[in-house]
DNA sequence: TTGAAAGCGCTAACAC
DNA sequence: GTGTTAGCGCTTTCAA
């Protein structure tokens, strides 16, 4: 099925039913009808590589998904959200978005696939997650001038179309919580400090602290993997603290899993003797013992605009760089409590 | 960068570089290395779109990812990782696996990306996740004539390629422990029963139970969604009923999750009062309280096998359709144990 | 062993 | 408003 049979069988050329089909105003409007009408019974689709070779264009944006370092896993459930947004907003756009998985030898090898995105011309726009301080797929893309947009900002001087959420707002927010319960000693369990959102968190979590008169204590701020392990392993190394903390702010939900599961090893009852708060709202976090109390970032609705902003790029505003902020909220629940429970 | 300038470059003809770039052998071997040199140099890239339209392949791999019937995720974890380990297996081999997502609406927005993939000719060859009992996607692509493996049976009578689990296996071993443990009331707590594995484990589930001359009780057989939250809904519905289970078998680690959740609720201590056993050792599954004894199922290897079943039927071996099943092995930890503990 | 030339399916000038 | 034609970048006969 191509073109060229559509036109035989509606006895026109190909190129008036290109433009038919392509939605150009010089074709009348019968014609138009006709030739939509039989696109549909003969089950016409262009072939999108013949489309690209001539118009340059793809209808695809490509993304590649970081895999945890934890190796085995292709995505985390953030992003399972995230790119859930992307599609729905991608919906009926004609666009389709094609992830790929970054491989796990890091960010050497997303660049190569990117590379491959951009030099295959495999896509017409890209996505870039999880994005580090100092971002090299920003500058590539902007070397190919292919449009993209990042979920996460970077650190790069040039202007580019960013979404994300307040992750500095996020922890003043948990933080300052935990500092309305009495508590003092508040460790920061993070990620790694390679990504710009968790220097960002890192950020209000210190500034929070400071302007509270509190003094941050380097020994109280651990660095890992985004994973349950992690969690369990850090918050381990603080309970074995002869000055330890009585609260933990958490980079995400995974590893406030596993410092819950710390803390009940060593015998502390969580929400009671330590409280421990949470960063994602995962499906799980309601239903554990206790309820974890954490921030809920909206994933998905990041994810819509992310996908109305590489619309916006397609449809030509290119030069509009533009930045969004989505803001996050607080989920209360029993993990975490007043200090003066707190059993020392 | 195309083929042409290139050739320019080299002072050679169009065809004899394609032909030293494409391991032809009809090529001068101090040719091809000059060819091949001045290609790494100038960086060129071969036009996948140029190339899938004269020869008909694209070196990409499709696949569409089901989303959780909740809404709002993209992917769940057990595809992260058999993606993760589809990736692993295609890594340079120079195909690249193209992952979208189906969308809410069901199979019916599935079919229609896999249709755009097939009539698209986006891709070389596809994978299709999470098969249902009678799946058109598998029709869908004998028909179209394109390469693909499943992850996941179907009742198809047309032979091809899969790869699987032994559901019926795992189900069998999970009902054998609690049977083991001297349990008689033990509940099922499935996946939607149109997807097939819900129903082997079904079927697990009840020969096991036949086998050891207990009756199967439909009151004790529910099904829900593959979440946490359904896992908690229906381990209500279980709990509240007068002639309760003593123990409770879960098709997947979230609904486990949700059932220990429900069960704390109902004043049950997990492990003592009642025995619950999930399936897929997810990374949380560990750090629980208590751990969950589940059945570990290992998708990256999954993955891994369904990676090389695709580059097998791409290079070639198109008509030799084969199945394989993956082994799966218990995980015993605390949420299951004698029924004698059981005080009812 | 290499080159010339045709053509994959489509779009976009340009002519009518 | 419609048709003719060139050409996107590549592979693959076929001839030299």
């Amino acid at each position: 099925m191509s073109i060229v049979l559509l036109a035989k069988a509606l006895n026109l050329s190909v190129s008036t039913v290109s433009r038919a089909l392509n939605g150009y105003d010089d074709v009348a409007a019968d014609t138009r009808q006709r030739v939509v009408a039989m696109a549909k019974e003969m089950n016409y689709r262009p072939n999108p590589g013949a489309r690209r070779l001539v118009s340059g264009t793809t209808r695809a944006i490509g993304v590649t998904l970081p895999m945890l370092e934890a190796g085995d896993e292709f995505i985390d459930w953030m992003y399972s959200g995230l790119l859930a947004g992307v599609s729905a907003a991608l919906d009926g756009s004609g666009y389709y978005l094609f992830a790929t998985s970054a491989g796990s030898r890091g960010m050497e090898s997303e660049m190569a696939l990117y590379r491959n995105f951009i030099e295959g011309r495999w896509a017409d726009a890209l996505l870039f997650v999880r994005t580090h301080t100092n971002d090299p797929r920003v500058k590539l893309a902007q070397e190919a001038d292919i449009p993209f947009v990042t979920y996460g900002r970077t650190e790069s001087t040039e202007p580019y179309t960013w979404i994300d959420t307040d992750n500095e707002g996020a922890f003043a927010m948990a933080v300052n919580r935990q500092l309305g319960f009495g508590h003092r000693r508040i460790a920061l369990l993070n990620g790694p400090s390679e990504y710009y959102f968790a220097h960002l968190r890192a950020l209000g979590y210190s500034r929070t602290l400071q302007a509270a008169g509190v003094e941050v204590d380097p020994l109280l701020i651990k660095e890992g993997q985004l994973t349950v392990q992690s969690g369990y392993n850090l918050t381990m190394q603080l309970l074995n603290h002869p000055n330890r903390p009585t609260s933990i702010v958490c980079a995400v939900d995974s590893m406030a899993f596993g410092a819950m599961a710390a803390c009940r090893e060593s015998g502390l009852v969580v929400g009671r003797d330590i409280s421990i708060i949470g960063y994602s709202n995962s499906p799980i976090s309601p239903f554990c013992d206790p309820p974890l109390t954490t921030i809920e970032h909206r994933v998905f609705e990041n994810g819509r605009h992310v996908g109305d902003a590489l619309l916006r790029l397609l449809n030509g505003n290119t030069q509009v760089a533009s930045g969004y902020l989505e803001r996050v909220t607080l989920v209360p629940r029993a993990s975490d409590g007043p200090r003066n429970n707190v059993q020392k």
